[in-house]
RNA sequence: GGUCCAGUAACUCAGUGGUAGAGUAUCUGCCUUUUAAGUAGAGAGUCGAUGGUUCGAGUCCAUCCUGGAUCACCA
C-alpha cells in the first residue's frame, strides 16, 4: 500500500527478528498474573509496606525511555498503572527486552509498587517479560489529567475508521468500551428483571419460512439441502405466541431481528429486539411492565432518571403520560378523527401534503396524521394508546371501538421505543386480518403481513388472552447511555463494504 | 434516493491558483525519576478516485466513491 506504514511494518518485522535471534518468543504460551491493576489502587501504602511481590499481564500503552532507565504504562482491563524499569533493577539482559518493547505489545511485569520522585504510584519492574509482540503500531493517543479531568490529545476520532476497525476504537477511547460495558449490564439487568417475574427466555427460529409479526421487508435466504426459500425473522411475535398456545405464560426472547430497508441514525439493518409475553395480563399489565423495566434499568445499571438525548432532556421519573392516539391528534391540530370519516380524514390529509398509500384506510391516515403533527413532539415518556385497527393486524380490538386496538407504544424524543398489545387471540378475528393485509400486499405495499396458516391453526387450539410486549433494545440503551447513533450502540454497525 | 458538509503523513489537523506543511507517532544519537512535552537529527504523502479548465490544481469545475448531518422511505 503506502510506503509509510510499510516502512513502520517493516521495522516492526525487523525487530521481531532481532528478538527472536536473542533467544526470547514473542509469543509465550504461558503467562502468570497475580493480581489485576485495580486491586493495587486502593490501601497503597500497605501495597507499598508489604513490599509483596506481584505479576501483572497487559498492553503497553506508552513509553517514556530514558537512556538506561525508562517508564510505561501497563493496562489491563481493570485498570492502568505506571510501570518503572530501570537497568540496575532488572538487570542488562532483561533491560534489552524492555529496550525491544513498543506501544502496542503485552507484557508481564513483575516487581513491586512504590511512589516515584513525582509521587506517581508505579511498579518498579523486577522483570519484564514479552507476552504478544505487535506488528502494527497503534495511533498515538496521548492524555493528561488536569484537575481530576482528562485532556486527550490526536484522540482517534475518525468516525468512518472507529467503526470499521472497532477493536481499535474499544483500546483507544475508553468511554466507547464502556458504552459496550453498560450494555452487557443493561442485558443482565433485563434477565434479572424478568426472572424476578417469572419470565422463562427462549430461543426461537431466525430462519423462518415465512416471516411476520411486523410490517417490514425481510431479508431472504436459501436453504441448500431442503432447495427451499427462507426469510429472516423480521419479529419475534408469532413463534413466541405459540409457545403461550403450548403452555408456557410467560416468555420472553432477546435476539436479532432482520430488517432489509434503510439505515440511519435509529436503524440497524439487524437490531436487536425484546419480546415478552405474559398470559392473563392485557395492555395495562405491559404498560406497568415496561414503565417498571425502564425504571429498573436506569436506576440499578446507570443510577439516574434525566437523560440528554437527541439534544433533548428526558426524564423518566413520575408517572408516564398516558394519551390516545386520535386524542393527541386532535390537541396538537384541532382535528377531530373520532368518528372515522374517511372523507374529512382524507381531505385533511390532502390540504397538509401528506402522501396517502394505496388501499390506505381511514386507520392508516389517521396514523400518518400522527406520525406528521405529533409524534416528534413527544419528548418525556409517553404511552400512545388505542391505535388504529387497520394498522394493528395482531391486536385485540376495543370492545367499545372495534375501529381501535387496545395497542400502545411508548414514544420518547420523538422516537418508538415500545410496542405493546392486548394480544388478539380469536383464530377467525385473526385470519380476517391477515386477509386485509394480504390485500394491501397485493396493492404494492411490501411490508403487509402474509397469512401465516401455521400461526392460525395455533390459535385455534387456542390462546390465553395475554399481553404483549416489543422493546427496541438498541434505542432504549442509546437513550440509557446518552447516544444519538444506533451505530454507537452496536459494536460492528453495518458499513458498505469497502 | 434528494440536499448540505467532510475526505491532505500512522493519528489530529493547517494549507482560499505558484516548490505539499505542523504537532504527535516512527527511526537514529545522547540521557538513571518521566508522566500529552528530556534533547539533537532523520525518514515518511498518487492531497478519496477519474476527467476537465489553466502556463501551472490539494485549491476551480464535472462525475464517481466513502462517511456524517438532514429530509424522504421506514418502526
Amino acid at each position: 500500500m503506502d510506503s509509510n506504514i510499510s516502512q513502520l511494518l517493516k521495522l516492526r518485522r525487523e525487530k521481531l527478528s532481532k528478538i527472536i535471534e536473542n533467544g526470547i518468543n514473542p509469543y509465550p504460551i504461558n503467562s502468570q498474573r497475580s493480581h489485576y491493576i485495580n486491586e493495587f489502587m486502593t490501601d497503597k501504602e500497605t501495597w507499598i509496606s508489604s513490599e509483596k511481590p506481584i505479576s501483572v499481564c497487559g498492553r503497553l500503552v506508552a513509553m517514556r525511555r530514558q537512556g538506561k532507565l525508562g517508564f510505561g504504562n501497563i493496562e489491563d482491563i481493570s485498570g492502568k498503572i505506571q510501570i518503572y524499569v530501570a537497568q540496575n533493577i532488572t538487570g542488562e539482559d532483561n533491560y534489552e527486552v524492555f529496550k525491544l518493547c513498543d506501544t502496542g505489545d503485552f507484557v508481564q511485569v513483575e516487581g513491586t509498587l512504590f511512589f516515584t520522585q513525582a509521587g506517581e504510584y508505579s511498579i518498579k519492574v523486577a522483570k519484564i517479560t514479552l507476552l504478544s509482540k505487535n506488528l502494527r503500531p497503534l495511533p498515538a493517543v496521548k492524555e493528561k489529567t488536569v484537575d481530576g479531568k482528562v485532556i486527550r490529545y490526536d484522540e482517534f476520532a475518525d468516525i468512518e475508521l472507529r467503526y470499521r476497525k472497532r477493536y481499535l476504537d474499544l483500546l483507544l477511547n475508553p468511554n466507547h468500551r464502556q458504552v459496550f460495558v453498560l450494555r452487557s449490564n443493561i442485558m443482565k439487568g433485563i434477565r434479572k428483571f424478568l426472572e424476578s417475574r417469572d419470565y422463562i427466555e427462549v430461543e426461537t427460529p431466525i430462519l423462518q419460512p415465512l416471516y411476520g409479526g411486523a410490517n417490514a421487508r425481510p431479508f431472504t435466504t436459501h436453504h441448500n439441502t431442503l432447495d427451499t426459500d427462507l426469510y429472516l425473522r423480521i419479529a419475534l411475535e408469532l413463534y413466541l405466541k405459540r409457545l403461550i398456545v403450548g403452555g408456557f405464560e410467560r416468555v420472553f426472547e432477546l435476539g436479532k431481528n432482520f430488517r432489509n430497508e434503510g439505515m440511519d441514525r435509529t436503524h440497524n439493518p439487524e437490531f436487536t429486539m425484546l419480546e415478552l409475553y405474559e398470559a392473563f395480563t392485557d395492555l395495562n399489565g405491559m404498560m406497568e411492565l415496561t414503565e417498571s423495566l425502564i425504571k429498573f434499568l436506569a436506576k440499578e445499571v446507570i443510577g439516574k432518571d434525566t437523560f440528554t438525548f437527541q439534544g433533548k432532556q428526558v426524564t423518566i421519573a413520575g408517572d408516564w403520560k398516558k394519551a390516545s392516539m386520535i386524542d393527541l391528534i386532535k390537541e396538537h391540530t384541532g382535528f377531530d378523527a373520532t368518528d372515522f370519516d374517511i372523507d374529512k380524514i382524507t381531505a385533511m390529509c390532502k390540504q397538509h401534503k401528506i402522501e396517502i398509500p394505496k388501499g390506505a384506510g381511514a386507520g392508516k391516515m389517521i396514523s400518518l396524521l400522527f406520525e406528521t403533527f405529533v409524534e416528534d413532539q413527544l419528548i418525556q415518556p409517553t404511552f400512545v394508546t388505542d391505535f388504529p385497527k387497520e394498522i394493528s393486524p395482531l391486536a385485540k380490538a376495543k370492545p367499545d371501538n372495534p375501529n381501535l386496538t387496545d395497542r400502545f407504544e411508548l414514544l420518547i424524543a420523538g422516537n418508538e421505543f415500545a410496542n405493546a398489545f392486548s394480544e388478539l387471540n380469536d383464530p377467525l378475528d385473526q385470519r380476517a386480518r391477515f386477509e386485509a393485509q394480504a390485500k394491501l400486499k397485493e396493492l404494492g405495499d411490501e411490508e403487509a403481513n402474509v397469512v401465516d396458516e401455521d400461526f392460525l391453526e395455533a390459535l385455534e387450539y387456542g390462546m390465553p388472552p395475554m399481553g404483549g410486549l416489543g422493546i427496541g433494545i438498541d434505542r432504549l440503551i442509546m437513550l440509557l447511555t446518552e447516544n444519538d447513533s444506533i451505530k454507537e450502540v452496536i459494536l460492528f454497525p453495518q458499513m458498505k463494504p469497502e
